[in-house]
DNA sequence: TAGTATATACGAAAGGTTTCGTAATTTCAA
DNA sequence: TTGAAATTACGAAACCTTTCGTATATACTA
């Protein structure tokens, strides 16, 4: 395991396991592989052996006392959400969070409730910007 | 050069050229290379292999009139921003693009002047919605 | 206890990305 | 016209990612 560098990006496969991590707090090799088999087609050992590269690369947590290993994301899904947010913004958008934004909602209609709430956070950071 | 497929996923390094191609419009190696070397270290024959390969991939278009060949991307910039964009919606936010919006908003603090921007937006979107 | 099922470990193959050395070609100026 | 400078073409090395076969260990059950 590496010390305390800044953690590597994610790989795409390692990425699809983090999510299933993330969604059940933490599992065994064979529930991450049941999982990610429901959509998509993914070897148990190849699960496994991403697993044992993760847990090298510090992307995640082994807990080795039952016989099945349990794994964990060492990185909360909020902190990798800001990671990637903040590398699209930076590549793809000039640095501009705001451009960002206003592409989603263009590209991505939202509901009037979802609406609303963005309206309700810009009304909270205003109040607090003040 | 691949005919009328859907385009691949440009990688890193593609994803610089073409940000140099957008910025442009279109480019030599040459000067793509000078615009890269500003701030990333890429050399020149790297530089030409990668367009070769782009235009392998039809990511870019090539005119070989002059001398030295000029590129230009064949996605307009914002196809491949709402591209990446719904991959990250679809990737890290359940494909909830409100979801991203919020997360954006929270992480990457707005001047007042963008969030009435942002508001803006979201008048027109519900007018037009009614 | 013997045998089956299930686990981890490990190496290597296959494929993709990035880099660069070198050859061949073209242009231009002295 | 010859030589220097700049260009494209090409192949291969180095590296990373993904996949899987196989060996080995461990636990459970009949």
């Amino acid at each position: 395991m590496k010390p305390n560098e800044s953690l590597p990006q994610p790989t795409p496969a390692e990425l699809s396991i983090l999510r299933v991590l993330w969604q059940r707090g933490s599992a065994t090799v064979r529930e991450v592989a049941d999982d990610l088999n429901r959509d998509k087609a993914m070897g148990y050992t190849t699960v496994l052996k991403l697993l044992q590269i993760m847990t090298e690369k510090g992307l995640v947590l082994r807990n080795e006392t039952g016989r099945a290993h349990v794994y964990q994301s060492v990185q909360p899904q909020e902190a990798a959400q800001t990671r990637m947010v903040g590398d699209l913004v930076e590549k793809m958008f000039s640095g501009s969070a705001q451009k960002l934004v206003m592409h989603a909602l263009n590209t991505h209609k939202a509901s009037p409730q979802e609406m609303a709430e963005i309206r309700r956070l810009l009304d909270e950071m205003e109040r607090g910007n003040s």
